[in-house]
DNA sequence: CGACTACTACCACCACGGTAGGAGACGTGT
DNA sequence: ACACGTCTCCTACCGTGGTGGTAGTAGTCG
């Protein structure tokens, strides 16, 4: 039984529009998601309803439509399934981890810093919490 | 067509005991998930074959046994799954992603410290690029 | 030699993500 | 009143990850 908050990448993309728009209609979410991926106005119903059935997200009839809303958090999604990749493939090495992500990806100056910034303020934190 | 590089979770738990060994029997590798997820010394079996007509490993036959290593890398593997994430979960944002690490995850001070010098030495490494 | 054991190879099967077609309900413009 | 377009709902289908049984084969030991 897989957990909830474990999104797969059509259902993930979905769950973006969702969030961005607060709710949304099948057509809605087959709109945006158009341009990345043009899809059945069909398969995007299916996937909402199996969605719904694994618990993602929840709708309200609108007249004859379903409105659809996320049913889960971005926020607890992105944690656990961020965690979940560190623990699985560096053994939960956070150091690792930015490492590669430095190395791979376009990290600007500006972001390096906020980086910086970042680093400090939970240094700090911590130091709050002793 | 499933792209080499991405690891579904059985998976990735095989190829870490094969980057870890080196190589390994079949024997070997269900003996070093015993105890995380024991399973059929057919269904690990199994795996392997599957993972070899994806291109993830390779095998050389050692007598009457088949010894399998990794065909992808380590580096590889990570540094893909760990953009794609970024990029599926965090539209790109290295900061909103090392944040939720940082809130979400166990960061010992002295792994801050190293992250410290990790973007230190980034900064530098940009600055000499110019 | 004959029984055991350790493996591999082949096959079956389920769950689920992803994809979509077709049926049927219903509001709307002419 | 009717044809149209729009929506939902049901059904189906494929690929693949995951799980394991069965059978055959090749060494090993009493």
């Amino acid at each position: 039984m897989r957990n909830k908050l474990h999104l797969a990448e059509l259902q993930l993309a979905i769950m973006q529009v969702l969030w961005d728009r607060g709710e949304a209609t099948v057509a809605e979410v087959q709109a945006d998601l158009a341009e990345s991926r043009p899809l059945a106005y069909t398969t995007v119903g299916t996937m909402l309803t199996k969605m719904e059935q694994n618990g993602q997200v929840a709708h309200r009839t609108l007249g004859r439509v379903n409105v659809y809303r996320p049913a889960v958090k971005r926020e607890k999604v992105r944690r656990s399934m961020l965690s979940d990749l560190a623990a699985r493939l560096f053994g939960g090495d956070v150091t690792e981890l930015v490492s590669h992500l430095l190395d791979a990806g376009e990290v600007s100056p500006a972001e390096l810093a906020r980086l910086k910034r970042l680093i400090r303020d939970k240094e700090q934190e911590l130091r709050d919490a002793e």
